[in-house]
Order: structure tokens, then sequence, then C-alpha cells
DNA sequence: TCATACTTGACTATCTTGATCATGTTTGTA
DNA sequence: TACAAACATGATCAAGATAGTCAAGTATGA
């Protein structure tokens, strides 16, 4: 489970999305990058893969932008992570030797237990947690 | 924690050594390669920074090799992953957003589960079970 | 009609990973 | 002592992923 700036980028513009998704009109691309101080190309590519996901839709024209098409509480940092970061981890060629299948299964392992966090973690949960602040807003 | 096959190959070596600790003579780089099909040239330079790290030591010369040099049950996955993949996950900017924040939690949270796996995982338990044979081996 | 804003596809630079090569140095053994 | 086996070291390289850019086009509200 490897977090890259684009899945990072991603899950912080579905955030914002939803965050917004009670407003009438759509968010311009522009207003996310300024929020979070993403690089503005790099989002649109971005903003494409989770429209192709199903989960944003976007208006065109003037006034346009983007509007969260999922309810947040039905999907999770995991279901973006997988959808932006395409390659599964598991691309390991069969193994050789037992220890080879040991050491695999303890890769596997390892793997599955990020997940699991990651699928415990609902964009409706991170949101509300924002709203109302916890610890770590102290640190900002 | 991303498992390249730098870390594969240096836990196979690691266990490979292990396996023949009791083996007065060193154990060649050549022997490993064989058994685990580990391109040389790639394996020299692991085994390298296993010994900076003091798990292996080498004999030059003729008849020369590796060695273990720690006790199995003193070593983890999770040690030699960090040994030989050099890079923190934790190398983000410092969090600009209080989404930010509450995402790199997230993010960090995925990656304590997955270390504490690997972190369960000594050498000696793997031997054990590799030469016990377990449920894993029917598969190959 | 015009500015705003999304669409699409191609493109580039940098880094990491996996791997190789050449040229040593050390040491057991005939 | 000569030689071959085996490790030591540093340089180098190719492929792929990652992060990010650019340009030309399309849709739409005012």
């Amino acid at each position: 489970m490897v977090i890259s700036a684009r899945v990072h980028y991603a899950c912080l513009a579905m955030l914002d999305l939803a965050m917004r998704s009670d407003d009438a009109a759509p968010v311009a691309i522009r207003e996310i990058t300024d929020r979070h101080n993403i690089p503005g190309p790099f989002l649109v590519q971005i903003l494409r893969t989770l429209r192709t996901a199903g989960w944003v839709q976007s208006v065109r024209g003037s006034q346009g932008g983007y509007r969260l098409s999922i309810d947040p509480a039905q999907i999770t940092l995991l279901d973006i992570a997988e959808a932006i970061g395409c390659q599964e981890s598991s691309s390991r060629a069969t193994p050789t030797t037992v220890l080879d299948e040991l050491l695999g299964e303890h890769w596997d392992e390892a793997a599955a237990a990020s997940r699991r966090v990651l699928a415990e973690a609902r964009l409706s949960d991170i949101l509300e947690r924002c709203r109302h602040g916890d610890a770590s807003m102290f640190y900002i």
C-alpha cells in the first residue's frame, strides 16, 4: 500500500467536495487547488480518474466545476487509494521455494493490515472529525 | 512500508545463512544465488548492506563466504526491511491544513499497522515453520 | 461573442529500482 | 610462489513510476 502524492491529492479533493456538497454551485478546480496547494494541471488528471470511477461529476462551461456524486459514508480511503494507485501489491512472481512462499505470506499479511486500516476510514468520519475538531487541530 | 525485491532478497539471504549457521564453513554468494535465483552482483550489493548493519560477516579468500553474526531470534523482517529499504515513509511535508493533517494520520496509522505485522515475524519463527513444514508447503 | 471552466492527449523531468560491469584485494592450496 | 576462488568497491545503466506541464479543444453562462 503505497500512498503517493496522487492518492493524497485525490483524497483531499474528495473531502473538499464532500465538505461543500450542500452548496448548489459546483466547486471549480481552481478553488480546490488554492485551498490545498495542489498543482492545477495535476489535479485535473486526478479528477478525471475520480470521474471515471463515478465518484464525482463535472459541470462544464462557465460557473462549472465538480460535485461529489456519492455518499461520503459509502466510500473509504482504501477505495480511493486503490482506484488511483492502480498497481496491486501482490504482483509478485509465483514462489519457487518454501522460503519464498513463507516470506510472501508475510508481505501479504503486512499489506492486508494496512488495507484494513484504510478500509475503516470513511470520508464521512474524517469530515466529522474535521468539522468538530479533535486533538490534532491544536498542532496547526 | 514498501517491500521491494531488494528487501525480499535480503530476507532470503539472511534466512539462508541462518539455516546453515551450524556449518563450520561460510556460505558462498554463489550458493545463495543458486538456491534462490537471485541475480549474483545484486546480492553482492545487498550483502554489503547487511554486513554494514552488523548482521552478517564475510570471510574473504578462497573457501570464503558469508556467515550470520546475529541470533535469528533477535531479528525480525521489519529490522531487515528498514535497514535495506532506507526511506522513511513519513517523509511527508508538514501539513498545511487540518484536512491534510487528518489524512496524514491515516497514512501513518496504515504504515504502522503493517510495521507491527513485520515486527512480529522473527527469523527464527520463519525457520521453524520452514523446517517443520506448514500448510503453505502443500501449495508448492 | 467572450470569458470562464472543464476535456483530452501528449509530453517531460526526476527519482527509484533492479541490475550489471570492471577492477580490485584477500587467501587457501597445489 | 603462482593461481584460482571468492569477497570488495565504485561506477554505470535501463526501465518504469511519479510528479508535473503544455497545448489545443469544447461547452456554457452572461
